[in-house]
Order: structure tokens, then sequence, then C-alpha cells
DNA sequence: TAATTCGCTAGACCGA
DNA sequence: TCGGTCTAGCGAA
């Protein structure tokens, strides 16, 4: 003690691990502060793996502890300390190990001695671990002190600004002779990368350009590559779905010629999850962009109906195209010409990977800072373990143990008692004016703060709580006088989002900082809206049926309590879905009216509860389901600046082709908008006539459909499954997950027979009778049939009558 | 090993 | 050949 330490400032990049010597050791990745200097690793020598037990209520713990510091538990191993700690009034004891591998092994030993009775945290990933402990926050400034043997003593954040990260984005272009294409035998032909050192396209082939390097063969190719990465310096890599393909490949590629694989530190780790893999580089963080799209897709950031590169381009910036499929470079690489073309496209992929990248990482590192775990993590990351790691930080905090994982059984009982989800009030069908929407905001979080919901005050021990505010109509209660550890979470993330939203209302909204605050809110909200679901998710640490089933009570409280209220006053409820509320204005009401009866529900409504007027509209239609009811979820509106909304249509769907979709939409426009219903029938017409003289091109008959299983798992040969079959056996590779898009052709028996992908289909090879009676007819009948008017005479192409509706 | 339930519709399948 | 039932996929919230 008392000998000067180093003390070292840094970005704080990334935790890592190694074994030396049976022991587990951590590896800090930090980069130093501004003058860009190189990404050093500083290892943490001092940081033992550990585990929590609890003991029986006869044994003592001071004796245990003892024992069991002295003791070799099953398997030769000595706990390297036990030591005893309180959380929330009961001891436990803590068992450190020298390496992950001796805990893995002392976490079955320790259950055989008789005095102890669980086990606790005893699968916390090691670096997840070492996050949790040190409190610390990725992509922030850290200061590391270390010793004289360069070890970390102490590591802490520091509030002083981190400087921007290098990123760069890389590609590689494969030649196959089949679809199936394995690294083992198959050569990389160039690989592309863009980054702020500049842009460059390794081709192993005799072509070359100002940014196309020729090299005489794969493994100069591939140590080129690597030598201008490795000088480019990056914090952050990105692919388009690398984790799966770019990364597997080089890796088995560069094995091929053993070159050592190392973009500035060590190498790429393949990590397996099942037929899921990942690639880890050390000290760099890998983002796959592919991961991130899938990510933001399920969050509805945005809405693409397929995920390749140049749909979610398109999607999200309005511009971007394939300009060559596999079997173009296949051939490239065959007839070894046309190699501008070749290395054009494998670059404007790598530039489409990097913008993807670049818009996406402000909301990436916002997540991964709230969560504080590395841009690796969170980029592969679920809702549920975004949620499960923030409650393990709080949890910390608050020297509460997290709860264990549910075992197997636990799951599938959960699994056999679903909760009871939202209300969904029929709708009067037809068509209607002057309809107001109201909603409540973030309706399920707020009640969860509101009503102080978590798994730690559910039916608390005082009696006063038992018959307060926080009684819920399942029976159950929360605890009215200490906060919960969900709703803690919960507010402080509610609160953040308002913060965010003031400092953004005072800076300029062309401020750089805008960038980075919106991205803030969006993490916010994603976080927010994922803990309802891991609540009621049967494999969730911090499950709690009761908890999950008390929002939803409430929520159907609360939403019928409104329409009630509302017909009071004289509205007429519509429609509701969960949090939102259609009414109908009679005569004399107002959009003034409809805001005053807001006001007057929120003025009763509990803590952060709050209903919102969303909006009033000119019209609004809802729809009669075959067996004659009025259709829930499915609606359209017009509001009075003309704009059409369109919700559950088959408009929405990507699972219907684009004849119909848009057929469909210009009949909504035509009846709700201009309210001329007979153009919208000659629109129609005009359709019908159209695909029967077979001018329709392929792509707008396409129909998307997900491949969720592998085809032979089906019961049922659906036309997807069918079309994927005659594919896969004429050599496409298809694989599970996939978007099929295909097309209902003239040859074959059933709607199955005649499906076949649509890059197999000939122009005007389709069934126009499939389309007229399956598609479009179906996706307009039932609106005409709400303005009274019979679409029979469609089918026919018009030559009955029925027009007499119009007169 | 990774968020929920509610609801609609298409198309295959099956028995009368 | 029909009508009911079941499987599957997707969207709303």
């Amino acid at each position: 003690m008392g000998h000067p330490l180093n003390v070292d400032k840094g970005v704080l990049l990334d935790v890592q691990t190694h074994e030396e010597h049976g022991k587990s050791i951590v590896d800090v990745f930090i980069r130093g502060p501004m003058d860009g200097s190189l990404i050093q690793r500083v290892s943490d020598f001092n940081f033992p793996p550990y585990f929590y037990i609890s003991i029986i209520p006869s044994a003592k713990p001071a004796k245990v502890e003892k024992e069991l510091s002295e003791e070799t538990l099953p398997g030769g191993i000595k706990p390297v300390f036990v030591r005893k700690v309180e959380k929330e009034k009961v001891v436990y004891l803590q068992m450190g190990f020298a390496s992950i591998a001796e805990l893995v092994r002392a976490r079955d030993g320790i259950l055989t001695y008789p005095f102890v009775q669980s086990l606790h945290e005893s699968n916390i990933p090691y670096t997840k671990r070492y996050f949790l402990d040190k409190r610390l926050r990725p992509y922030s400034m850290v200061e590391i002190e270390r010793d004289k043997n360069g070890n970390i003593q102490k590591i802490k954040n520091s509030d002083e600004p981190a400087p921007p990260l290098r990123t760069g984005a890389f590609d590689i272009e494969t030649y196959g002779k089949f679809s199936r294409i394995s690294p083992e035998k198959d050569p990389i032909i160039s690989i592309a990368i863009s980054c702020g050192a500049g842009k460059k396209v390794f081709l192993h082939a005799p072509y070359a350009d100002a940014i196309t390097i020729s090299q005489p063969d794969e493994k100069t190719m591939l140590e080129s590559f690597l030598t201008f990465t490795r000088l480019a310096d990056l914090d952050i890599l990105y692919t388009y779905n690398g984790d799966h393909f770019d990364m597997p490949f080089l890796v088995e590629r560069t094995k091929k010629y053993h070159i050592p694989i190392d973009f500035g530190h060590s190498g790429i780790q393949l990590i397996g999850k099942g037929t899921e893999t990942s690639a880890r580089i050390h000290g760099l963080q890998h983002v796959d962009v592919y991961q991130l799209v899938r990510l933001l897709v399920r969050f509805q950031f945005f809405k693409s109906p397929r995920l390749d590169l140049e749909s979610v381009m398109r999607a999200v910036f309005g511009e971007g195209e394939k300009t060559l499929t596999h079997k173009g470079i296949t051939e490239i690489w065959e007839n070894q010409k046309g190699f501008d073309v070749l290395a054009k496209y494998n670059l404007t992929d790598a530039e489409y990977t990097q913008r993807l990248g670049t818009e996406f990482l402000p909301l990436l590192m916002e997540l991964a800072r709230l969560v504080r775990q590395p841009l690796f993590e969170v980029n592969r990351a679920t809702a549920s373990q975004l949620v499960e790691i923030l409650l393990m930080h709080e949890s910390v905090e608050l020297n509460q143990l997290f709860p264990n994982p549910p075992t197997h059984d636990q799951v599938e009982g959960r699994l056999q008692n679903p909760i009871e989800g939202g209300y969904v009030k029929e709708p009067v069908a037809g068509l209607h004016t002057n309809l107001a929407v109201l909603d409540y905001r973030s309706m399920y979080p707020s009640i969860m703060i509101s009503h102080n919901i978590s798994p730690d005050t559910l039916d608390c021990v005082h009696s006063e709580c038992k018959k307060g505010a926080n009684l819920s109509p399942t029976g159950h209660w929360f605890c009215t006088q200490r906060k919960g550890l969900l709703s803690v979470v919960l507010e402080r993330i509610l609160d953040q989002r308002i913060e965010v939203q003031k400092q953004m209302d005072v800076l300029p909204k062309k401020d750089t900082q805008q960038i980075v605050l919106k991205a803030r809110k969006q993490a916010l909200k994603i976080l927010l809206n994922s803990f309802f679901g891991t609540l009621a998710y049967p494999r969730f640490r911090w499950y709690s049926r009761e908890s999950a089933s008390a929002i939803t009570a409430w929520a159907r409280h609360y939403i019928h309590q409104t329409l009630d209220w509302a017909e009071k006053d004289g509205f007429t409820p519509t429609y509701a879905d969960s949090d939102s509320a259609f009414l109908l204005l009679p005569k004399p009401k107002t959009e003034e009216d409809v805001k005053k009866f807001v006001e007057k529900v929120n003025k009763k409504l509990p803590g952060r509860m709050e209903l919102e007027f969303e909006g009033l509209y000119e019209r609004g239609l809802f729809v009669t389901k075959k067996e004659g009811k009025a259709a829930k979820k499915r609606y359209a509106l017009a509001s009075y600046d003309h704009e059409l909304t369109i919700v559950g249509f088959e408009y929405v769907r990507r699972d219907v082709s684009i004849i119909a979709r848009e057929t469909q939409k210009k009949v909504l426009e035509e009846i709700l908008i201009n309210g001329n219903p007979k153009k919208a029938h000659d629109i129609v017409l005009g359709v019908v006539k159209r695909l029967r003289e077979g001018k329709v091109p392929n792509k707008e008959l396409v129909v998307l459909t997900q491949l969720q299983r592998r085809p032979e798992n089906y019961a049922a040969t659906a036309p997807h499954v069918s079309a994927a079959i005659k594919a896969q056996k004429r050599g496409k590779e298809i694989v599970v997950g996939q978007m099929l898009g295909f097309i209902i052709t003239k040859t074959g028996k059933s709607i199955s027979d005649k499906a076949e992908l649509e890059e197999f289909v000939k122009e005007g090879d389709y069934d126009a009778e499939y389309y007229i009676q399956n598609q479009v007819i179906p996706a307009v009948e039932k609106i005409f049939a709400e303005l009274g008017i019979d679409s029979t005479d469609l089918e026919r192409g018009g030559k009955q009558t029925g027009l007499g509706a119009f007169v």
C-alpha cells in the first residue's frame, strides 16, 4: 500500500475474459482519451467468479462459513473465499472460485451438503457480473488505477465526455457453383470495406481501379484486407449478417491459408448458440446490422417486408437496389469478365451497411449505455434480456438477490396457464362520421407505476394495503408503502423520457445533440414497452402471473370505465382495443367537448396514468366479418385533412399481393376521402379486366410468406411450403425463417399445386381467376357491403347490374 | 434460452 | 361437393 499507482483514462469499449493458469481473468478494453491512441487491454486478476447459497434455518451461518472455507468440494475444488452477506434481512453465504470452470463444477457439488438449502446467481455470465458489480458504463470514460504489475486495482466511471468512436463496414463476395456455398471449398472473390480511412475493394482477380486493388491470389487478398482494417484502427465494425455469413466464412478461409485473423487485437471468437452463431472480435465491437435491423423491426421502428440489405435500405432511406444476383457473381467468376460490376456491387453493399449502421448506432449506443452492456451484447439481445439486465443492475443497487430462472416444470406450468389480455370491444359496423379516437399513453407501464406493480410488492403483509388504492380487480394487491423493484425502474425510465424531451425542446432543431437525444428517447421507449411482455413471459426470472394479470385487469377496468363515462356524457362508444377508445360524436358535440371529457377523465386517473386525445376523424369504416359480426382489429379512418389510416386490412399485410392491396387502398380512398363509391367500383372492374387480360406484372402478384419451419414439419401443405419444396428440388437453398415470395400459376389442381417461387414464374403465367376471386375481391367486397353495394358482379367482370345501388 | 394476448383470414383436410 | 374444423401466418395493441 501507499506506493504510487498508474492511472489510466479512456473510453470503456468492452469487457472480456480469459483463463490463465486455471484462473479466470477479466480483460477491460479502453481507448485512450483525445489523442486517439490505440486500444489498451488492462486485466483484472482479482475478480473471482462467485455464487450465493442459502442454508437451512438450523445451521449456523458463522459455523458453515468457516467449514466451507476449509472444505474441498467434490471434484477437488477449494473456494477462494466464503463470506457471510445479508440481503433483505436474510443471511447468505457468498462463495468465490478461482475460475468459471471451477464455479460450474462447484455448482453441482455444493447442493450435496445437507445444510445447503438453495443456490443463487450461479449462472450469471462473468463479464456481465463485472459490469454489474463495478457499476460500469460502457462507451463512457473510465478511470483505472493499476498496480506496478499493470493489474487493475480500481476501476470507476468518470464524467468526462467520451470521444466519438471509429466505425467501418465490410462485406465479402463469394463464389459457389451451387446455391449452397461452403467456406471449405468455395473462395472469397472480393472484400469491400468502407470506413473513415477510406474505401477499398480487395479483389482476387485481374481488375483494378481507383479503389479496387487487384490481388494475385485469395491469400494475399485476405492479408491485405486484414492489414488495411488493422491500420484503420476501428472501434466498431459493421457487417450485414456477418454473424452467420461473412465472419464464419472469413474464419474458415484464413484458417485454410494459416493466416492469423487479427483485426488489431486477438481474433474472432465464433459463439454457437444452438443453431444461432455470433462472431465476437476481441477488443472491437462487431455490430451485425442485420441483427440490429431485426431488433428494430420487432420493436416496430420501421417496417420492411423483407430484411435483405437492399429492401431495408429502401425501407429506411427510400433507395437501394440489388444490382447483382448470386448467379451473376458466379458467372463473373467463371467467365473472368465483368469484375468492375462485381467490385462496384461489393463496395455498394459495404457502403449500405455502413450507412445503416451509422443511422442506427446512436440508438444501439444509448440502449447499451442504459442497460450498461457492450454493443455486441445489446446488438444481439432480445427484449427480455434487456429488461433482465436492467433489473439486475437495480437489484445490485438495492442489495437484493436475483430470482433464479424457472425450472423446466415451472415453465411448463406457466405455459399451461396464460394470463388474460386486453379487452376488445366489438365495433359497430358501418361508415361513421365524426369519430374521436382516445388512447391511454403507455397504458401498461403507467398502470405498473401508478399501482406500484412488482413481484416484490405483491400481496404485502400490511393490512391497510389490502384495502388501499392498489387493490386490483383480480383481488391481489400491491404495497402502498414501499416502492417495488419494477415500478421504480419503470418510473425512472418514464422520468428520463420526459427529461430528454425537455432537453430536445430547448435545443435548436438542427443541433447535433438532437440525434443522441432522439436515440435515447427511442431506447427508453423500447425498454418501457418491454416490461409487461417479459413479466408475463414464462422463462423470465421476475415472472409474476399475479402482477401481469393485475395489469391487464386494471387495463380492462379503465377502458370499460372510459367507455361508460363517455356514454354518460353523450358520446357513442363505437370501438375499443386494449388502450384505445373510439367515440362517435352525435350532432351538437365538438372536438372541444371531447377534449373536456378527456380532461375530466384524467382528473380521476391515478398517478402517472393519462388518457390522450389522439384525433378527430371525418370518416371511419368498420366492416362485417364472414359470420355477420363486426370485425375487430380492422378499420380505416379518414382525417379532416384527408389522411387515410388503414388498420388490420389486407392493405397492411405482406402476405397479400400488391394488386389486391393497392386496389383495396384505392377503394378506401374513393369511399372515405372522395366519397365516390361508384368510382371505387369502376377501379375494381378495371383491375379485374387487367388481370383477365394477363397485363398485370408478376411483381404485383407476389405473395410473401415466411417459412417458419422445415417443409417436412408441416401438417398441411400450404402454398408457400409447396413452392419451397418445388424450389428445393430445383436446387435452390431454402432456409427456415426465410421470406418466400410466390405466385399462383396456371398449372396445377389445388392452390398449393399452382404456387411457385416468383423467380421460377414466367411473366404473365399467373392464374387470373385466383387473383380475382381469392385476392382482389375478398379485399374489397366487405368494404362495398357496408355501403350496401353488391359485389357479385365484380366476379363476372361487371356484366351484371348491381349498379342500382349507386343511383 | 430469451416479451404478451386477442383476433382475422386463407387454405388444406376430412367426413358426410 | 359441401361445410365444418384445424393449421398457419400475420397484424393490433
